[in-house]
Parts: structure tokens; C-alpha cells; sequence
DNA sequence: CAGTATCCTCATAGATACTG
DNA sequence: CAGTATCTATGAGGATACTG
């Protein structure tokens, strides 16, 4: 696997120079926020939200993602804490992934910023037609 | 300029052979937190929580943010209509990055993520650390 | 002060092939 | 079925130098 599971963008850059405790918030944010925002856990996390899985199950139902990228997302979520692996040693196997209490958890405020976003999408996209007309000719 | 001001990662993959409701939420979150959960643009987003913030005042407060990372993320913001940007056409000049009312609507959910994310912190680092014990050898 | 313009590096993510 | 292994490209992000 040429990929770590522990990505540069988790472990974040220079400390801040103030204890600024808005400032220890965010680096706790980006960490979360650089899990939850890189491009699958979500879908992954909203995917498990209505029950467990199998792999291929997700990756049916996510369309578009690729097998490794999907290995790699849940390993991912799976060291976290926010999802589990469980392993069915049938023939041919069988493996479930379920979310934690811990990533139930996070699904709320996920959804509530997905929610906040549903309903703004408009505007974002409005306001990025603008932007786009002002600067590209 | 070398990167776009139109990232791929924001204009997602294959949409989704389902029209569920389900996920046509995803697809708009999924383009958010792709936003947001860049590296920098919650930091931005947060200190300009409290106010409007020059350009250098920024690059100070967040430290270890490139000159070039900022002015990106600051334009990637202002296209999605999250910031505007003033110009005082004094000298030296003089520019002023502020929320939108869109922005500080968005500030909301991300802070709640924020509470979670440092709520969890010690539980999700305590996950990491087994996992990688686990794995490492 | 507030940016652009370049160059460069390395991680992210896709495609493909193979395996227990 | 549920993965690993390998190769490759793309582009995000940093360093540096220059400018209105």
C-alpha cells in the first residue's frame, strides 16, 4: 500500500504560538474536519448511517469510488473509532463495517452542516456564477 | 496562478445512478465540507468569526499558512460568496476580508463540528493510538 | 501592504492486476 | 468476496522572487 494511514493533512502544522482556546478548538476541528471533509467518509459515514454494510455493498451503493479508495477511507474511519470491522470467517468471506457509538456520534453534526449546506446551495452556486462572470473573460 | 480557483474535488465525481434524497444531500455536504475541510478554510472561517481581519493580520494570527495558501483559500471563499473583499485604495493599501451573512451561517454547524470534534478528541487519538499499536508491530 | 508569478515536491487518488 | 500490490497522473501546497 503505497498510501499511510496516517496522512501529513491529520497531523497538522506548526503549533499555534498563542493558547488561544478558539485556536486549540480548530486545530481539533481541521483534524476532524480533514477526516470527515477528505473526499469519502462522508458518503462512507452517511452510507453506514442507515445500518451496516458489507464492502461491496458500499461500494455498489457509493458508485464512483474505487476499490482502494474505499479500503483505504474505512481503514481510515476504522482507526479513528468511527466505524468497525467485522470479520465473518465463511467462505467466502464476509466482512461488516459499522459505525461506532463515536461515529454515530459524529453523523449528527455532519448532517447538520449537510443540512446547512442543502439549503444553501443555491446561493453558493449563485454566488460562484458571479464570481466566475467578473473574472474569466 | 497554478491552481484553479475551480478545484476538481469540488465538482464531484459521476453523479449518483439513484436519485436518492439521500444522496443528493451528500453531493451538496460533500461539496461543502470539500470547502471547508481544506486546510486552511476553517481557520480563516474562524478567525474571522470575530470580525473583519487584514490580509497580514490573517497570515499572523493563523501562522504557518503560506502567503499563496492564503490568498487561495481567501478567493476560494469569496467565489463561494462565504467572505467579501474590501479594497481601500490607500497607500500602502489596504484590504479587509469579512464574513458574509452566508459565512457566519455557515460558522454555526462548523462550530458545533468543532464542539464535537474537541468534545471527542481524546477518544478519537486514544482509537489512533491502538489502532496503530495494533498494526505497527 | 497585498498580492502575482514560477518552480518544485510529494501525497492523493485512479486503474489495473493479482491473491487468500 | 474482500482485499493487496504496483504503477502512474494530477494537483495541492510550499518556497522564493518580484510588483503596483
Amino acid at each position: 500500500m503505497s498510501t499511510s494511514l496516517k496522512p501529513a493533512h491529520i497531523d497538522l502544522p506548526a503549533p499555534p504560538t498563542r493558547p488561544d482556546p478558539n485556536h486549540a478548538g480548530c486545530r481539533g476541528v481541521a483534524s476532524v474536519l480533514s477526516r470527515v471533509g477528505d473526499k469519502w467518509s462522508v458518503f462512507v459515514i452517511m452510507t453506514l448511517g442507515d445500518g451496516p454494510k458489507r464492502f461491496n455493498e458500499l461500494k455498489r451503493i457509493i458508485d464512483g469510488i474505487s476499490q482502494r479508495m474505499l479500503t483505504l477511507t474505512l481503514r481510515g474511519l476504522e482507526r479513528d473509532g468511527l466505524v468497525t470491522r467485522t470479520v465473518f470467517p465463511t467462505i467466502p468471506p464476509r466482512v461488516d463495517y459499522e459505525l461506532t457509538e463515536l461515529g454515530r456520534g459524529l453523523a449528527d453534526p455532519v448532517q447538520a452542516l449537510g443540512q446547512w449546506a442543502f439549503a444553501h446551495l443555491p446561493e453558493i452556486e449563485g454566488a460562484r456564477t458571479r464570481f466566475d462572470q467578473r473574472n474569466d473573460t
